[in-house]
DNA sequence: TTTTGAGTTGTTCGA
DNA sequence: GTCGAACAACTCAAA
């Protein structure tokens, strides 16, 4: 009776039910399918999942096993070296496949190899679908067959590339491996931080899970999207589509949003700019999977190479008080808070953090990497590490090294009513616009007025941003002398 | 092979 | 206050 034999749908990093490929075919095989998502913290190495990163994936996967009971089946939760898992998972059920969405970190790729060569000796079946991007990394390529390293050129020729194929859902009969082992329960993986529970209000901010993700994009095409090329510039406003973390963890598919986004763009025609703007940010996903795949070494090591001999300074307690908020640069000290507070930080404010670290604090981008690995809920090893690239200039089609965001300047022409600013920063927020960015030039009268002490009530701006700036442009000369020489 | 045009997100300076 | 130019070459991608 081969057709009672089971296959199992292994879950990693795309979450949902919905266009999912390798479940829709196992599903259609008409064989029992066991749905399994494995914790698995012994592969990844430094890049197993950070905190706030765990608090969003136990959201998620009580979403998907919610999901799974409306369709009749049960999601299975199990821990440890995933491999091991799987071998044991169909030593105990008989099964003869193993599906999966295929993943481009790395390790995982790794991981996936290993898997499928060991599988394939003992005669099982490995198979794997693409399910979490729109454009396969090797599949745009420039006409010399190169991978693209400039971003532009890349998303003309990707949309000008056979168009992704339309979403797919998953049919309703499906059959359901009955898997009566013993398996952990959600709560047995300990996602979720304790002593102190700083996600204690995350759930009344977010919503991870499938749904949450569908209604975050229809209400994005319906409201925002109309103003987002230039809305999404200014942290107080919430016009970008806070999509991030849905797309980190594929609880929609990249798939779905060009579809609706596309439709939308059809429908309302004037909409079409912002759409295709939005629709550029989803390509810079892409861009930087395709990067992470055909220079996997991109998280770890420059992507420039002349960067390797980069002077980084930075101390243990600079960055610390970049991490904590304290910098003395308002705008700077709301987005760090606006992240610890909610695993978040809007795109423009870490563009200017970011570029506060690597060039003010001349530190490592690598340990922003690493702190936002850690704290952000959309942490994703391929965006992150690309764009800490970018900004620091070691990236591709990096930033030029000369374009250092003044702090003052970005606070001002992004929050010039300062709503953002003074959210995040409340101490400032008696403080007048004209010196909400720069309190330290407001005179004693003022700052008297507002409550203010600098030092005291709020630090004093940690570096002066003309001798940081300078200090910055001759370090990046420094290398520069290199590259004439290599 | 060589040539040519272009390249996410900025700042500062001087007119 | 506003505007344009300089910043500083370099690498990429296509013709």
């Amino acid at each position: 009776m081969t057709d009672q034999i089971p296959i199992i749908y292994w879950y990693r990093q795309d979450l949902r039910t919905h266009d999912l490929p390798g479940l829709l075919q196992a599903a259609q095989s008409g064989r029992p399918v066991l749905p399994v998502f494995i914790l698995d913290d012994d592969t990844p190495g430094q890049w197993r999942l950070g905190g706030a990163s765990r608090w969003w994936l136990h959201q998620s996967l009580a979403a998907l096993m919610h999901e799974f009971e409306g369709l009749g089946g049960k999601l299975i939760l199990k821990c440890g070296n995933a491999q091991k898992v799987l071998q044991q998972l169909l030593d105990e059920t008989g099964a003869d496949s193993i599906y999966c969405s295929r993943s481009y970190t790395p390790w995982a790729v790794q991981q996936e190899e290993t898997l499928h060569a060991s599988l394939s000796k003992s005669g099982m079946r490995f198979k794997r679908f693409a399910g979490s991007l729109l454009f396969e990394p090797g599949s745009v390529l420039t006409q010399a067959g190169q991978p693209f390293k400039v971003f532009t050129p890349f998303w003309r020729a990707a949309r000008n590339a056979p168009t992704p194929p339309p979403p797919r859902s998953l049919d309703t009969s499906c059959c359901w491996y009955n898997y009566s082992d013993e398996a952990p329960t959600l709560e047995e993986l300990a996602l979720l931080p304790r002593q102190p529970d700083w996600a204690e209000r995350w759930g009344d901010i977010w919503t991870p899970g499938s749904a949450g993700a569908e209604r975050a994009l229809d209400d994005f095409l319906a409201q925002q999207v109309i103003n987002y090329s230039e809305g999404r510039d200014h942290p107080a406003m919430n016009a970008t589509s806070h999509l991030s973390p849905h797309l980190a963890f594929g609880e929609i598919s990249p798939r779905v949003i060009w579809q609706r986004a596309l439709h939308c763009s059809e429908a309302y025609p004037e909409r079409r700019q912002h759409v295709d703007k939005f629709l550029s940010e989803v390509g810079w996903r892409e861009f930087s999977y395709q990067l992470l795949v055909h220079f996997p070494h991109i998280p770890e090591r420059p992507f420039k190479p002349q960067f390797e001999a980069f002077p980084w300074l930075g101390s243990q307690q600079s960055l610390q008080r970049w991490q904590r908020g304290e910098t003395g640069y308002p705008i700077v000290d709301a987005g760090m808070r606006e992240l610890w507070a909610t695993g978040y930080m809007h795109n423009r404010v870490r563009m200017v953090v970011a570029s506060f670290l690597s060039k003010h604090l001349l530190t490592h981008w690598r340990e922003g990497e690493n702190w936002f690995w850690d704290t952000l809920v959309d942490a994703d090893l391929a965006n992150n590490a690309c764009s800490w690239q970018w900004v620091a200039g070691s990236g591709a089609d990096a930033s030029p090294y000369f374009r250092i965001f003044n702090p003052v300047a970005q606070g001002e022409k992004f929050d010039r009513e300062g709503v953002y600013t003074r959210r995040w920063v409340p101490e400032l927020s008696q403080l007048p616009d004209k010196y909400l960015h720069k309190p330290w030039e407001a005179p004693a009268e003022v700052m008297d007025a507002a409550g203010i002490c600098l030092g005291e009530t709020y630090p004093a701006p940690m570096v002066d941003h003309k001798a940081a700036r300078e200090a910055a442009l001759a370090a990046y000369a420094s290398i520069k002398t290199n590259v004439g020489r290599v």
